[in-house]
DNA sequence: AATGTGAGTTGGGAAATCAAACTCAGGAGG
DNA sequence: CCTCCTGAGTTTGATTTCCCAACTCACATT
């Protein structure tokens, strides 16, 4: 976890990432969507880019313009994102969501999670320490 | 998200919240594993607590003594810890995992974020928008 | 009486944040 | 050709936060 928000957990990244997910790649939306002011943004997006999460990539030489895109290791932020957004909704959010997920069979997304192995939801109760395996 | 990581975006908050999961309910403890500064710390308690995340008890009155139990927001936040550490464990984490979760079924857990309704994974692809539905 | 512990407070300097203005490269309009 | 506009940042100067170490305060222990 610690690892993992050295590197996310800092203001305005997830944030920015959600944006990049949303479609909004370009330094300007992302500015304006997420209210990051513009300084911290560029540190923020150099950082994104030298962990990996994110790339750079010119899509125009005449004028020279940008995009962000996802990496794999940036797609897979989805899944906390979904999370953050479904705790967010819960317990924090006040009056209408203002966005919900409809999941392709056609039911309100209601994010669950659960162990790849058995498809059992992972609670709190249902998981022990592990020994050590090496990554 | 936004409002989500308004009460747990800011720095040690999720830190000291994994403590409090662990069973490190107690200032010094928290302050020590996580190794935020206690003045910060006060302060970010003191916002769970708010934000009705934590709640704070006192377990002895002579001497008085706190600790920092989980809400039902707080059990909450469980998901998302995991899908945190899911992601760290994945793409940031060199060398040995610190702590590695069984589950009950008696797999190594490797979580998955499906949709409810059907057991299919959610993917970014999986979901459209769908119309507002009041909270 | 002296020392220890838990749970913070306090103080001062370093670092990060903010908003607004500025830069720079390259169109677009007249 | 001259002026205005856009995208993508930089720069600047004024706040906020953060960090760390030391301090407090209420009890307990030796």
């Amino acid at each position: 976890m610690a690892n993992a928000l050295e590197v996310v957990g800092e203001r305005w990244s997830l944030l920015a990432l959600r944006e990049v997910f949303f479609g909004c790649t370009r330094f300007d939306q992302i500015a304006a969507n997420t209210g990051a002011s513009r300084d911290v943004l560029t540190v923020r997006l150099k950082k994104l880019v030298a962990a990996g999460v994110l790339e750079k990539h010119q899509y125009s030489e005449h004028p020279p313009r940008y995009e962000y895109v996802l990496t794999e290791s940036g797609r897979a932020l989805h899944n906390l994102m979904l999370m953050l957004k479904e705790w967010g909704d819960e317990y924090v959010t006040q009056g209408p969501l203002p966005l919900v997920w409809q999941h392709s069979c056609g039911a309100t997304l209601e994010p669950r999670v659960v162990c790849a192995a058995c498809g059992e939801e992972a609670t709190p109760e249902s998981l022990t320490r592990a020994e050590q395996v090496t990554h």
